[in-house]
DNA sequence: TGAGGCTGCCGCCTCACAAG
DNA sequence: CTTGTGAGGCGGCAGCCTCA
């Protein structure tokens, strides 16, 4: 497990550790996929007040009181199609701190205990008194309004208020902008909501698009004379295309989608693969897990994927866990830049970066904070796929994000070859997948999961 | 040189399917 | 019970070859 940049002398966290002290805790918000109620009622105190955020299955928004002091709230999902995915936590302590939790875990028994998982921990001070918010400012704080507001918990927390509650340190979720000081946070909050977002000001607040945003504001842009190469890590497989990959692999530059959504489809779907390494589980390496085939119920490859006309075999890289063979259910996005062959000199990038592409986005690579990364790191609940990062379509002018899950994690600058490799989970360089010898695990034909299908 | 036919490319339509 | 996309099938068209 890794952890916050402050707190890396302790390898491990344990959820106890988290939610600690928890006499102390007044109220928290917390959401993730797979919940154990009674497992976790016992790690708040029972007078805490909770908002459980939770997948429905059904697709249908809903609150419900679910336990003393705990309501359960669900999100709208269109059509029932995807899932609430994110992982958080809200812990607002009686002293006025806020600690902010973003995971890959669920909440349950066996993602704390017997798999990999990557949690990100900050605590925000309470400011003295509230100050108010520019509206047009986007940031952490007002990216977590939005999930809040996305994922249903402002009629919880009304019902919470307006019943027992009334005194909760949360009045209104907007508060989160006002009352607390974020500004020692340097995560950047990337969330995907649910649905159809139209238009520029929308499609950068969510998904890829608002991974793109990100990295523009920290200078995470990947330098001219440089080239991205991405090692995308998760627990799921996706339906890639070389056109969604492009995609993705634009976006992860810090380069707008404007420069290519006008572009025919004919063409686009014949462009080579951008640097992207996929990594996932070989079928061998399950096997020889410290858990065995038993343990791969997390991991998701079918078949039809793997075989498909046009499916990306060759970007198919092993993932080991730096740990021993435990099976990680982190899911992270390394971006890195090396240089291109042929790569222009220290002398000649000066003058590239003040020539070239640079759209819209003025801030960028300006100021103080570029210190020059050499890559940055996402980590959340994200997996690699369309359907947790959204596909982009309609044009340059009035583009289209469609997401079908809610998904949450956050991106941090690195500034070191010593800080990416302490940051990956994974055993570094990936090996890539022998063909003929490795295949990915596909949970299906496994001899543990027999009722499939 | 012109008619006819073969071939490959492109665009259009329909259908199936999406992930943890 | 969405919306968008890729695959696959089909037809039109341009280019080229062959033969009269």
């Amino acid at each position: 497990m890794h952890v916050d940049k402050q707190k890396d002398t302790r390898p491990v966290f344990r959820l106890t550790e988290i939610i600690s002290p928890k006499e102390d805790i007044e109220f928290a918000i917390v959401s993730a996929f797979c919940w154990n109620f009674a497992w976790m009622y016992q790690m708040f105190d029972h007078k805490t007040a909770v908002i459980a955020v939770d997948h429905n299955p059904r697709g249908e928004a809903s609150i419900k009181a679910i336990l003393p002091n705990w309501i359960r709230t669900t999100p709208f999902l269109r059509g029932g199609f995807g899932c609430m995915h994110m992982k958080f936590m809200l812990l607002f302590y009686k002293t006025g701190r806020l600690r902010i939790v973003v995971s890959t875990a669920n909440l349950i028994e066996y993602d704390w205990r017997d798999i990999e998982n990557t949690v990100w921990v900050q605590d925000i001070p309470k400011l003295p008194s509230p100050v108010a918010a520019d509206p047009k400012q986007e940031n952490f704080a007002s990216a977590m309004v939005r999930v809040l507001h996305g994922v249903n918990v402002a009629p919880a927390l009304a019902n919470l208020l307006s019943n027992d509650h009334p005194n909760l340190p949360l009045q209104r979720i907007e508060h989160l902008r006002t009352h607390w000081d974020w500004s020692k946070v340097k995560a950047a909050l990337v969330p995907s909501i649910a649905g159809k977002h139209e238009g520029w000001p929308k499609v950068i607040l969510s998904g890829h698009t608002c991974l793109m945003k990100s990295l523009q504001d920290m200078g995470g842009k990947t330098p001219p004379d440089k080239e991205l190469v991405l090692e995308c890590q998760g627990s799921s497989v996706g339906n890639y295309s070389t056109q969604w990959l492009n995609e993705f692999y634009c976006s992860a530059r810090g380069v707008s989608a404007q420069t290519w959504l006008d572009e025919k489809k004919a063409r686009r779907a014949k462009l080579p693969f951008p640097p992207i390494r996929i990594l996932f589980p070989t079928a061998r390496y399950v096997r020889e897990s410290v858990l065995g085939e038993a343990g791969g119920g997390t991991m998701f490859c079918r078949r039809n994927q793997w075989a498909g006309k046009n499916f990306p075999r060759e970007l198919f890289h092993q993932m080991k866990s730096k740990r021993g063979r435990v099976l990680m259910h982190s899911k992270m996005v390394l971006g890195t830049f090396r240089d291109k062959r042929g790569g222009l000199d220290r002398h000649a990038r000066s003058a590239a970066r003040s020539d070239s592409e640079d759209e819209d986005d003025a801030g960028a690579d300006s100021g103080e904070k570029d210190k020059r990364l050499v890559g940055w790191v996402y980590v959340g609940s994200h997996n690699f796929t369309p359907s947790a990062w959204g596909t982009l379509s309609g044009s340059a002018f009035n583009p289209t994000l469609n997401i079908t899950n809610y998904e949450l994690g956050v991106v941090l600058p690195l500034h070191s070859q010593e800080e990416i490799d302490r940051v990956a989970c994974w055993e570094r360089p990936p090996e890539k997948y022998v063909s003929g010898r490795d295949e990915p695990w596909i949970q299906s034909e496994s001899a543990a999961f027999v009722e499939e299908g």
